[in-house]
DNA sequence: TCTATCATGTAACCAGTTACATGATTTT
DNA sequence: AAAATCATGTAACTGGTTACATGATAGA
């Protein structure tokens, strides 16, 4: 038995052992599924390279093995792999772990605002319109999936984590339009001066 | 002058430039600030590793230099650094950037949300309980830092990117609440069966 | 037939994390 | 005097992104 380095869990390698559950399968027949489903939403399949690298990694470490490679003229060679017994037990532990423990994954968004004070309150108030704007729209997107606009809905615990991400960026975008409301209103303001004080005080 | 391999923002990054805009600083000494600050929430400092390799990358890209270079005895030798011109345009870019342009940045949590449905209803409530409870933690902790039970609060907007934190987690809070209660009632359920079932009709 | 899109993958590079090192000060 | 913590950094490894390739099919 060869020695199968450590691998950490990350949404993309969830997904394809998730994905190799109920067949074997080649790599772009599982992009093919990601999006077909929809769930190029919330795992980042777009770009293809890292599909690669993770499923080989996956191989490496002996959670999915090559279970044949076709030849179809027509189509690159295809290697078609399979989940494995250790790939199955530790798809539920990363299952489990991922749903339970919440982890700070620091995106950009909140570290950008800590600096938001080195702009003025009216080119604060202008750049997060823009971004409300964008998340409008995101959020119209959403609602479509969800109304059932775009065919017959699927069970809905296959749509939960749409459900999720859209209750997150209603909240993001309140979260921005009381903002705004208090820049425009001058509810929260700052100048330069004050803020160089105040920095004083903690800097001593 | 030299070739400046280009550089792509990150949050790190972001921070570092702007620690430099009031002073030169070493790199020590921006991890002490940016823990003083709180803003170790919101930017990754804890791996200094990190740290270093940002800086680096930094100075290759010219938009940081070299001030001079430390030698305090009881200390190892500290290299200061100082904002450039080029680098003071680049933050400001950067920042306007980050702050008004929504990136989807794929978290683990939905991910593993769209494969709760292979476990039970009964155990994805179990472990949806886990994460409420540890959600209620962080955000215990964010409030006391917002209601100023740890000291004098400085200027509000200083403080605004955990608010955004705080709002985001008590958003989320909200939704698992919801989420957990439907899984006890019985509102929210599944079979393996049924899922079976509609995944043959979305693959035919 | 030209162009777009599907289908498929590789190479090279960029970024982030773990683990390791080491001496000084402060606390118990 | 031992243990903890501060102060400082490097090396090695894991993971993710950009850019490049190439042939097939489908639509205009």
């Amino acid at each position: 038995m060869a020695e199968h380095p450590p691998l950490r869990p990350s949404p993309l390698a969830l997904t394809v052992l998730f994905m190799l559950l109920g067949e074997p399968l080649h790599p772009y027949e599982m992009q093919r599924r990601i999006k077909l489903w929809g769930k190029d939403q919330v795992v980042n399949v777009a770009q293809r390279a890292n599909l690669y690298k993770t499923i080989d990694r996956l191989h490496q470490a002996g959670l999915i093995a090559v279970r044949q490679t076709e030849r179809d003229q027509r189509f690159p060679e295809r290697t078609v792999y399979e989940l494995t017994e250790a790939g199955l037990r530790v798809s539920r532990e990363w299952l489990v772990e991922m749903l339970a423990t919440p982890r700070n994954e620091f995106p950009r968004f909140p570290a950008a605002l800590s600096f938001m004070m080195t702009l003025g309150p009216e080119e604060a108030r202008e750049v997060l319109e823009r971004r409300a704007a964008a998340l409008r729209e995101t959020l119209d997107d959403l609602q479509r999936v969800l109304s059932g606009a775009d065919g017959p809905l699927p069970p809905r615990i296959t749509l939960i984590e749409t459900e999720y991400v859209r209750a997150m960026t209603q909240a993001e975008l309140d979260w921005l339009c009381s903002v705004i409301d208090e820049l425009r209103s001058g509810a929260l303001s700052w100048s330069q001066a004050e803020l160089a004080e105040a920095a004083h005080q903690f800097l001593g």
